[in-house]
DNA sequence: GAACATCCTGCAATTTATTCTCAATAAGCT
DNA sequence: AGCTTATTGAGAATAAATTGCAGGATGTTC
């Protein structure tokens, strides 16, 4: 999981038969240059481009965040939201996993280096080659325990956390 | 994450305000009487009632893997096939972790009772409640390797496992 | 064990994320 | 510079998942 600059990345591209374009080596400097702990969906990506007037279309966005996640340059995240969210696959000691809210969706990310290890341990020994690893953990928040979860919560309850992520 | 009975889930359910039915009871009956290692998407646990003559509304499998996710009985796996598919939740000893080709979508499970521990330790410390801890592992597999990933591989090649595996 | 409040199911229609199609364009190789 | 072919953009198509609603079932209370 190495840092990736433009002609790192074009490099990389070239190696497999594949084509540096100027939509790629944008979503990769957006993505390098976004503030620890966000992750994006494509949609958010894609209208992120647009408010910087650099308009990729939706589908490219769509083609890009997969074709570079499969080279281990953005980890897949599915955080529950219903859509996929992608981030940086970045490389100890920024490398990173989740606690999710089944409630509320409300995610924070916690440092733990020795699952990395034990990820590469375990798929050298069954001879796979590891991309990435991530471990997610599906939980009830703080919020929602002091709040009587499960029976005392009404069913359309929420944490205040989770409406006000809702921008 | 406990072993459930049809009894040990109704009482659960009543202490939510929620109520048994056959339905939900002939879903979990499904899924405990599964082969080791299966894990159904909603679609396939539909058809795989009504082939035993069980008719349960397809509306009905989402709103109720989706309950017994949230509850902990089953677990949502998100394994790059492009639709969720749910196993029981087990406990020690049974509960495992997942390693997903990226190129074929091959997947292989495996154990690992610290990956629990510090789930739990590190759910804890937050003040989080643990439902389930998935650890995924993202990987190019080794026939994918020998073909000589990535750069020999034609766009379109697919691991032979991996065609096996569409029945 | 009958009545009641409300939770649940099934069906159909709908939503929405993601993929596909195809003509035009542009990247990389010789 | 020319050639081959990967890539893009736009919109249509796909498919998983959700929702609204009317009828039926469940758990609770007395």
């Amino acid at each position: 999981m190495p840092n990736y600059t433009a002609s790192s990345l074009k490099a990389e591209l070239n190696a497999r038969g594949w084509r540096m374009t100027p939509q790629r080596e944008k979503i990769l400097y957006l993505f390098q240059n976004l503030p620890r702990g966000n992750h994006l969906s494509a949609e958010e990506l894609h209208d992120l481009l647009e408010g910087q007037g650099e308009g990729i279309s939706l589908s490219t966005i769509y083609r890009s965040v997969k074709l570079m996640s499969r080279m281990g340059i953005l980890r897949e995240l599915e955080l529950a939201e219903g859509h996929k969210h992608y981030e940086l696959n970045q490389p100890y000691p920024h490398h990173h996993h989740h606690i999710v809210c089944v409630q509320c969706n409300k995610t924070i990310e916690f440092n733990n280096d020795s699952i990395l290890k034990q990820s590469l341990k375990q798929t050298e020994k069954e001879g796979f080659q590891l991309i990435d690893c991530q471990l997610t953990i599906t939980t009830i928040c703080p919020e929602a325990l002091r709040m009587g979860w499960p029976s005392a919560l009404p069913s359309n309850w929420s944490c205040t956390r989770a409406i006000a992520d809702k921008k």
